[in-house]
RNA sequence: GGCCUUAUCGUCUAGCGGCUAGGACACAGGAUUCUCAUUCCUGGAACCGGAGUUCGAUUCUCCGUAAGGUCACCA
């Protein structure tokens, strides 16, 4: 019986984590569900200077808003008793030894630090994506192991957590790829079996280099304050450095569970797009269905449009998605205005009214035409298609733009909007009438 | 600088000795009811360089070059 797969994803909480570290954790949750195992969450707190419980909250935070689950779930520091107790054994064993030395703080004081003794051996190891990598461990010298003998740190934390978990495949970044070799030493002289290792490329900022929160790291939370749905945003982090070998990028997680595998990983960093995660979000919205975007855009609303009536968000669906990429763009359309004329009337430029190649006289008498042909269209079948069929003639006969841009200028007030069959759709027949006799009027 | 890794359109990528080097995003042009958006069509755009190996290299080897990672009493 083949040995169950056991991945894990082991971040430390110590700022914001971005798309890389996300997509870090997501290739190894999906290696472990393609291979029927197990995939565990790993909180390395064992720094605690650095580590703050927000950023802990925020994994788990995300990791639930997007959908990754785990199996087993652990805080590092929890494990200390256990990792003194081994740090003990190896200073029994030889393995480890105490050495004292200046304190690195600049106080002068001499301190027990924990060293290990290293073998100084060529450590080669086969990477899951990257084939073998041999390393003199000479070159690392008998490296810190822990800060005294209550403090171990990093490497043999993870060794000692990795091994008592049955980690068997450890994927992550590539930035660990020098640690390896010194983390396979420790595993050795505790005489502990070695797991399989796999390092991803890293997701880089735009100018190519690791991310950092300097840098256009951009935080994975604010993406989704931003707007963006959690399976449109994992599928485009899935798709920046993976592919599935066919020319397929919409994935439902389903289909993502069953495809993927790190030999279609990429061996080189990758940038993260925004410009295609914004396509994907609208790929994603595209197939949601009318309740589900109103439950959404009403999360986004900004406090000018929280009056709107449910059946007037109906029909702005529509106008809206077409329009953005992420729902967090709502809120900058109605800042421009591009909203507010549906529930409130619009301040008409009279001057601009007029169609650039028309006269005010004409547009009157057009505008006059418009609401002739409009009153008579019934209120109950009221919609864009009647009163197009409606106006249009009309507009065929003297000229589309003479008497097209004056209705829709005069009913949004704007010289972009949608169009006047879809604008006398949502503002109703009443209303769209009163604008329009409002305008006309003055004109 | 030492060690390690990587290298196809602007970006994400397909390619696994022979292809007009394919797709997607972005971009440009055009079409669709006036504007905007949507939709549709069309187009431009890449194998880092040099030696080999081979009948034949984007693909294999080597050497360059460039980029990135890592060299903590952080993780």
């Amino acid at each position: 019986m083949t040995q169950q797969i056991v991945t894990r994803f082991a971040p430390s909480p110590t700022g914001h984590m971005h798309t890389g570290s996300y997509r870090t954790a997501f290739f190894a949750y999906l290696y472990a569900k393609r291979h029927g195992g197990k995939f565990i969450l790993r909180i390395e707190d064992t720094d605690k200077e650095r580590s703050k419980q927000e950023y802990t909250d925020e994994i788990f935070k995300v990791f639930e808003t997007i959908g990754i689950s785990y199996d087993e779930k652990y805080i590092q520091s929890e494990n200390l008793p256990r990792h003194r107790e081994l740090l003990q054994k190896m200073i029994a064993d030889g393995t480890a030894y105490v050495s004292k030395e200046e304190a690195k703080d600049g106080s002068g004081v001499i301190k027990d630090i924990i060293r290990f003794k290293n073998p100084n051996k060529v450590v080669v190891f086969e990477d899951l994506i990257r084939g073998p990598i041999a390393t003199d461990t000479t070159d690392l010298g008998d490296f810190v192991l822990a800060k005294n003998i209550d403090e171990p740190l990093f490497h043999l934390a993870v060794v000692i957590d990795d091994h008592d978990e049955g980690i068997t495949h450890v994927i992550r970044a590539e930035e660990h790829i020098a640690n390896t070799p010194r983390q396979i030493l420790i595993h050795e002289a505790l005489g502990f079996g070695l797991p399989r290792y796999g390092h991803l490329p890293l997701v880089l900022a735009p100018d190519k280099t690791k991310m950092s929160k300097r840098k256009g790291a951009i935080p994975v939370v604010e993406y989704l304050e931003r707007g963006y749905l959690p399976a449109a945003l994992l599928n485009a982090i899935c798709l920046c450095g993976w592919n599935p070998g066919t020319e397929q990028e919409l994935f439902t997680r389903e289909e993502l569970e069953k495809a993927f595998d790190l030999d279609k990983v990429q061996k080189a960093g990758a940038i993260f797009n925004e410009e295609k995660l914004n396509w994907f979000n609208r790929e994603y919205i595209k197939k949601m269905n009318a309740d589900e975007l109103i439950s959404v855009i009403k999360n986004y609303l900004p406090e000018s449009l929280a009056s709107i009536s449910d059946e007037m968000l109906r029909k702005l669906v529509s106008v809206i998605t077409e329009r953005i990429s992420s729902f967090g763009e709502i809120r900058e359309m109605a800042d421009q205005g591009e909203l507010g004329y549906f529930i409130e009337k619009p301040d008409v430029d009279l001057a601009k009214v007029v169609w650039k190649t028309d006269t005010a006289k004409n547009a009157k008498a057009h505008l006059a035409k418009a609401i002739a042909l409009m009153e008579s269209v019934d209120e109950h079948g009221w919609n864009s298609t009647t009163v197009k069929e409606a106006v249009w003639p009309y507009a065929e006969e003297v000229g589309r733009g003479n008497v097209l841009w004056p209705i829709r200028f005069a009913l949004s007030g704007r010289d972009k909007s949608p169009d006047p069959f879809t604008l006398a759709d949502i503002l109703g027949k009443k209303e769209t009438l009163a604008r329009l006799n409002d305008v006309c009027e003055k004109l």
